[in-house]
DNA sequence: CTCGTTTTGTTCTCCTGTTCACAAACTCCT
DNA sequence: AGGAGTTTGTGAACAGGAGAACAAAACGAG
């Protein structure tokens, strides 16, 4: 209300804020093998997309390319992850540590990547004798004071889907405002707070429907 | 394969299939609260999504609601089921029993969604010692003679993200046809068969670009 | 049987995202 | 310096998906 974000509040659209992460990894790849520059041919092959959108998509975050050389990674590389948000680490708290918690809890990918586990939450007492890849599991009642504490704004379900709701319910309360859900089922949440979901079940589905269709593809018409 | 569906070549377009899998999930959570029967924006509601747009992906099925009624909830749940493929199990194997091969094994909603793990592989032989979820881990090596005994034809990778290619590669070769890839990276296959990645830190990494985005929406204009 | 009510199936418009194609900008070689 | 060869950045056409709106169909009341 107060401004108008005069032109550092370009909007990139969604379809490209989700290429982005793919960009900067095949970036860390690229710098990993020492290659010091990349066209954009190169690059949009490492990512796995075509070489116009990439350009296309880079073009909005700014002209960071040199036009007949191509694009110096590390440079690249930094604006990317400066756009996104991980020149610096973001705090993370995770709730229910079971069989899944317990995988992402020991995920060394999320420390590399831009983000910091903070805390495990599990309303399970017997749960919370528990330490987890160097972390203490505490009660999901500390979650309001972890959150402040740490100045938290991203949490992770990983509840049974009955739990999940009201999980996300008091994420919201303590003041968690981006939300990664891997139980199944729909969330509801108020305005201004951002939920992405992963679901195993889902993806499976879609893979199986393909699958029907390459099966059915060749017996299906017979003329 | 005689089952030949008079008209059923009708090309489903992609975000409609992404979303007939949440349809299914919310009719099973409607048929077990004893609902016969619902409208559109009842079932829509309960989807998370508009309407009008669940109507228009349910029309590429074909009709099966009653105007000035709704739909009858086993009925097009099990039409969609069928569309999808779920109707009968999938076989599905996963490859890479670490921490998160672990959390899927136990995973109760693979049986639950049309889906079956018939084989669990690694290529780490003190991990062939175990038994987990009442399923023997065996060597990778058994890929082949698994796929054609089971007529396997989806996979799941969750290896170390280095060997996701070979392990993509090999499970190609033995016949497999849709990957479901939890390892970083962009995976190269041959044409024909699919691919889905499921990949935790480009999801956390798109909720930090929107967390950074709130955080400095009132503050950016001091130019 | 007819009318009013409800709700689907579909059409139309708008918007977002993808891809093509090319001028502009840069490097290198002579 | 100038020309040939590259490669970026972007305008414009194209494709696909989202949502509003409404006609067609079913049902129930009288
Ligand atoms: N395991 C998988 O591979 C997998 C895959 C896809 C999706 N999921 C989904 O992820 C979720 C977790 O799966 P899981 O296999 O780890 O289940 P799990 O039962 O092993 O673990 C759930 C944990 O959540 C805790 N919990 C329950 N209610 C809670 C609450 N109100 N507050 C805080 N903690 C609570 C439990 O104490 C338990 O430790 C489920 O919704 C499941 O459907 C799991
Ligand atoms: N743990 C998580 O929560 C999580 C989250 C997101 C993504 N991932 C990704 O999932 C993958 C697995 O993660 P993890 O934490 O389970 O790792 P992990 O190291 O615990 O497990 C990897 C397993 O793969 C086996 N393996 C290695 N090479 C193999 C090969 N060529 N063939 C067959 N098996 C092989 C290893 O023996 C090991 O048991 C990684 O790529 C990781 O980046 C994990």
């Amino acid at each position: 209300m107060s401004a108008r974000t005069p032109e550092s509040a370009r909007d990139i659209p969604e379809a490209t804020v989700a290429r982005l992460p793919v960009y900067l990894r095949a970036l860390i790849t690229l710098a990993d093998e020492g290659t010091a520059t990349c066209s954009s041919e190169e690059l949009a092959t490492a990512a796995g997309v075509n070489s116009a959108k990439l350009r296309k998509d880079l073009s909005y975050l700014g002209s960071y390319g040199t036009r007949g050389v191509g694009y110096d990674v590390e440079y690249l590389r930094y604006q990317i992850a400066r756009e996104i948000g991980v020149t610096q680490d973001w705090p993370v708290v995770i709730v229910g540590i079971g069989n899944l918690g317990h995988a992402l809890a020991n995920y060394s990918g999320f420390r590399s990547r831009g983000f910091r586990v903070v805390a495990l939450l599990d309303a399970d007492p017997v749960r919370q004798a528990e330490v987890v890849a160097g972390i203490d599991v505490r009660s999901f009642d500390d979650l309001d004071r972890i959150v402040v504490e740490h100045g938290v704004s991203i949490g992770v379900i990983a509840t049974p889907a009955v739990a999940a709701q009201d999980v996300a319910d008091r994420m919201v309360a303590a003041g968690i405002t981006s939300i990664l859900n891997f139980a199944p089922g729909v969330l509801t949440v108020p305005e201004g707070v951002d939920v992405r979901k992963v679901d195993l079940s889902i993806e499976l589905q879609i893979l199986a429907y393909h699958e029907q269709r390459k099966a059915t593809a060749g017996t299906e018409d017979a003329s």
